[in-house]
RNA sequence: GGGCGGAUAGCUCAGCUGGGAGAGCGUCGGCCUUACAAGCCGAAUGUCGCAGGUUCGAACCCUGUUCUGCCCACCA
């Protein structure tokens, strides 16, 4: 009888938004400060308050809530730390856009109405992923929310950059930059993509001074031309030898530039003659430097041509390319044109081609910095997993270049520098200064470029905590426990994140980084709105409940390899959710509330031993598992648990004393039940936190939420591994029959006679005291078990091992059928024997291979020959029936 | 130009420190057996990318090779 108030198939949307609003309820989710358990703590990467819940997110925040609740029920103090950052560039462009659709530009409404608007989106639209991550089950410490912007991580941005700029770790500098003409700001360089352009590589003439004889050099950006301070060669060029010294007009301008000798040029490409620009090129730049060269900066933050550029000025530099080549063609000058495939940086944000620029810019001195975050990884201080990330992390930080801070756009953490009208001095403070600090002039004004949105999250894991203030959680759980994030944000996040925590906290953030794979599309693309490739998460969670949802994510989740999302994954699991539901049904509605937590004194039958004893060994597997972030271990050895133990064999035979009038097997079988739903239950919990919290409050005698439940043990459990070979024997019998009835295809209504020749004495008992199982699993009606006996006339007979089982099938065996079978069986077994005897044969095996593993070889022959053997009888009684 | 990862059953993927390979879905056959047809029982299926090597023994270790994906990089 089921339980009626149960429906016959799981509902997720009935009970997800109900349960999680009781966590929230209940405060279950908040950490304790103070308190006597361990800590735990893992701070959320905060995700752009414009964003919307996408795969990347659902799987690193599904990973850090099945740690977070996991650590929870094994007594930890857990915090989960979440947030939101506010994305500067990203939640600018966002806005902006809004603007655009009222025809508007933000230089219309100004700086400060500007930044006013995006408080109010953010008011707005902000909360909007963070519903997502509720939606998902996410269990973090919500009263503890932060965002980048805020007013205390605002306080912690500030103290950071006034403590580094007095350090000398914080300069300003005239660098050629990645500037993004789109966004009109400067980039970092990790915030420039390079992709693979198809272009040509142009030839130019460069006349000689006073001469009809040119050089020619190559180039694909032929408008920089007009910025170029010299024509450089590489000294061994023996070509050029005697060049230097020269110099050449530059076309259409008619300047005269020196040509110079540099060993940077490479002899081999285009014609070994490389144009000089110092003011659009890093390179050039560096080459600039050297030779003390002019710097022409003829483009402008717009990406157009500047006053410099002469009559070309205001055309945009595609534009002023297409003209230049046209002017030197008609001069004869472009010698030619060739295909050309090389990377070109874009904008991580819009796409746009990078112009290198020359400006002036805030710089983090990275070096001093990045020596302290190699060495915690190296000591082993801080673990990243997997280990191949952490010679990506050291790849990375040893060739650290300087990390280029500031940005030129509204949104973000304005830089707290003032500049001194009167004596150019710079002010750098953390409140508003009211004077010059060097003349006490009152005429400053702040740098109105604000910091790159990765200053304030590299201080995530102890701003968010507290810090600059000394607080008790920054106490408790600094440094943090571990960091789940994706290997996209390593250097961008990780990598600062460990230099800032390192100098501040003169300690490492976290002890574990878990580096997680990215969700990719069928093709194993990186999905991405541009490329229209994405899955989102709601739908499937709509589609197939988060708990499906999650299991799959966590199923997937092995190490070191990309998730390619299947939808039938999911719905697999979204059919293993529903087998949890349905086993309780049927658990649920065979308990009557009387039965004892823990009746050690209770008479427990081979399956109820047996089902005890692998409950805790699973639950200790799945322990290990996810303690080693192996998630798609643990979630693979519940389901295999769950649904092919517990349902598949254990259930099966509980029915034999659920429907039985022995009421004192009963009540033991009721205990097993009550115990293996309640420990599967808090197994599964950290996966699928919505169905078992449902479930578990329809348990008897389970007490307040499942949360606050304790993860099961192995010392929780009966640990009988006898009653483990045990089942195998009668697992073995029974499967023995059903792949009778199976390939002899016997109706399974029908009830069948069998005999079971055993020769193990133990074994024989084994099945002679759980006969009622037997009977009911394989359908039997009677069944003669001895120690010998001769095969019956009419049978069919299953082999395991040394045993036989004949089958009684009067009428019902096609002999040239049961002859098939055996001789598919025997080949079976022969290919088996005879990889192993290879092996015993093998002189080297025999001399070399540990003792226990010969020793094992040497049992599996004997068994299987054993089994052969009776197959070969078998065999021959049916050859010896004519038909 | 460097570096990293992947290639295993029709599909999507597991396979820990080397001892004859597994799951889900799909396929085939049989079942509406009172928890579940989103289910049950049974079955089939792979020279583990290719070629060498190390080893008594290789999907796993080494070398080379082919395809594929990614990251990093200042060759115009």
């Amino acid at each position: 009888m089921p339980d009626e108030t149960m429906a016959k198939g799981y509902e997720p949307k009935d009970v997800e938004d109900k349960w999680y609003e009781y966590w929230l309820k209940e405060e279950l989710f908040k950490a304790e400060v103070p308190s006597d358990k361990p800590p735990f703590c893992i701070v959320i990467p905060p995700p752009n308050v414009t964003g919307t819940l996408h795969m990347g997110h659902a799987l690193n925040n599904t990973l850090q809530d099945i740690l977070c609740r996991y650590k929870r029920m094994k007594g930890f103090n857990v915090l989960w730390q979440p947030g939101t950052d506010h994305a500067g560039i990203a939640t600018q462009n966002v806005v902006e856009k809004d603007l655009m659709k009222k025809n508007i530009s933000r230089h219309d409404v100004g700086r400060e109405k500007f930044i006013e608007l995006v408080w109010e989106w953010r008011e707005k639209y902000g909360g909007f992923i963070i519903n997502q991550l509720k939606k998902l089950g996410s269990s973090c410490d919500w009263s503890r929310e932060r965002f980048t912007m805020d007013e205390g991580l605002s306080r912690a941005v500030k103290e950071v950059f006034v403590r580094l700029y007095e350090e000398g770790l914080i300069y300003r500098g005239d660098y050629i930059i990645n500037w993004c003409p789109r966004c009109q700001t400067a980039l970092a360089d990790l915030e420039v993509e390079h992709e693979e352009r198809e272009s040509f590589l142009y030839h130019l003439r460069y006349k000689f001074e006073n001469s009809d004889e040119y050089l020619v050099v190559a180039t694909t950006r032929p408008e920089t031309l007009l910025g170029d301070s010299a024509v450089a060669v590489n000294p061994e060029d023996e070509r050029y030898a005697n060049l230097p010294g020269t110099h050449v007009i530059l076309p259409v301008v008619g300047k005269a530039i020196p040509v110079i000798f540099d060993k940077y040029v490479d002899t081999e490409f285009g014609t070994g003659a490389l144009k000089i620009t110092p003011a659009h090129d890093a390179n050039d730049f560096n080459v600039g430097n050297t030779h003390d060269l002019e710097r022409v900066k003829v483009i402008d933050e717009e990406g157009k041509m500047n006053e410099l550029a002469g009559k070309y000025q205001g055309m945009d530099r595609f534009e002023c390319r297409e003209r230049i080549l046209e002017d030197l063609e008609k001069e004869g000058l472009l010698e030619k044109k060739e295909p050309y495939t090389h990377s070109t940086g874009h904008c991580y944000r819009c796409k746009t081609m990078i112009e290198p620029l020359l400006s002036k810019q805030w710089f983090v001195k990275t070096e001093p910095l990045a020596e302290k975050a190699i060495e915690a990884v190296k000591t082993g201080k801080t673990k990243i997993l997997p280990g191949t990330w952490e010679n990506v992390y050291f790849d990375w930080m040893n060739n650290i270049r300087d990390w280029c801070i500031s940005r030129q756009i509204w949104w973000g953490h304005r830089i707290p520098a003032w500049y001194c009208d009167s004596c150019g001095e710079i002010t750098v403070s953390k409140d508003v200064p009211t004077e010059c600090s060097s003349c006490k002039s009152t005429d400053i004004r702040q740098e109105t470029d604000v910091l790159d949105t990765w200053f304030s999250s590299a201080l995530w894991p102890f701003s968010t905590l507290g810090w600059p203030d000394k607080t008790e959680a920054l106490d408790i759980f600094y440094p943090t426990s571990a960091l789940v994030t994706g290997f996209d944000i390593l250097f961008f996040w990780v990598a600062r994140m460990m230099m800032m925590g390192l100098h501040f906290m003169v300690d490492i953030p976290f002890s574990d980084v878990y580096i997680h794979a990215l969700v990719r599309d069928a093709e194993g693309k990186k999905m991405s709105k541009s490329k229209g490739n994405v899955i989102d998460p709601l739908i499937v969670i709509d589609q197939y409940g988060t708990d499906s949802f999650r299991y799959t994510l966590a199923a997937f989740a092995a190490q070191g390899r990309d998730i390619k999302l299947s939808e039938e994954r999911i719905e697999g699991y979204r059919h293993f959710v529903n087998k949890i539901w349905n086993s309780a049904r049927l658990v649920l509605s065979n308990l009557e509330g009387n039965e004892p937590d823990h009746d050690e004194s209770r008479e427990l039958s081979l399956p109820d031993k047996w089902i005890l004893t692998r409950m805790g060994e699973v639950s200790r597997d799945v322990s290990v598992a996810l303690d080693e972030y192996r998630f798609n271990d643990a979630a693979g050895l519940a389901y295999q648990f769950a649904w092919h133990e517990f349902c598949d064999w254990y259930l099966e035979t509980a029915k034999e004393w659920l429907y039985s009038d022995d009421e004192k097997l009963k009540l033991s079988v009721r205990c097993t039940l009550k115990e293996l739903l309640s420990g599967i239950l808090r197994i599964l919990h950290p996966f699928m936190p919505f169905i078992t919290e449902e479930i578990w409050s329809r348990l008897p005698g389970a007490e307040g939420s499942i949360m606050k439940a304790s993860f099961p043990e192995i010392s929780d459990y009966v640990n009988d591994s006898s009653a483990v070979k045990d089942m195998a024997t009668l697992m073995g019998v029974v499967n023995g029959i059903r792949n009778i009835r199976g390939e002899m295809n016997v109706h399974p209504s029908k009830k069948m006679d069998i005999h079971v020749e055993m020769p193990d004495d133990k074994e024989r008992q084994v099945i002679l005291d759980n006969l009622c199982y037997v009977k009911n699993l394989a359908r039997v009606e009677s069944a003669d078990i001895q120690k010998q006996m001769a095969k019956p006339e009419a049978s069919v007979t299953a082999v395991f091992e040394g045993n036989q089982i004949h089958i009684l099938l009067k009428g019902l065996i096609d002999f040239n059928e049961e002859k098939r079978r055996i001789n598919k069986e025997m080949a079976k077994v022969q290919k088996e024997i005879d990889g192993s005897e290879k092996k015993l044969s093998n002189k080297g095996f025999l001399d070399k291979a540990p003792a226990d593993v010969i020793e094992n070889v040497k049992e599996k022959v004997a068994v299987l020959k054993a089994q052969i053997e009776k197959l070969r009888e078998n065999l021959s009684f049916f050859e010896g029936i004519d038909d």
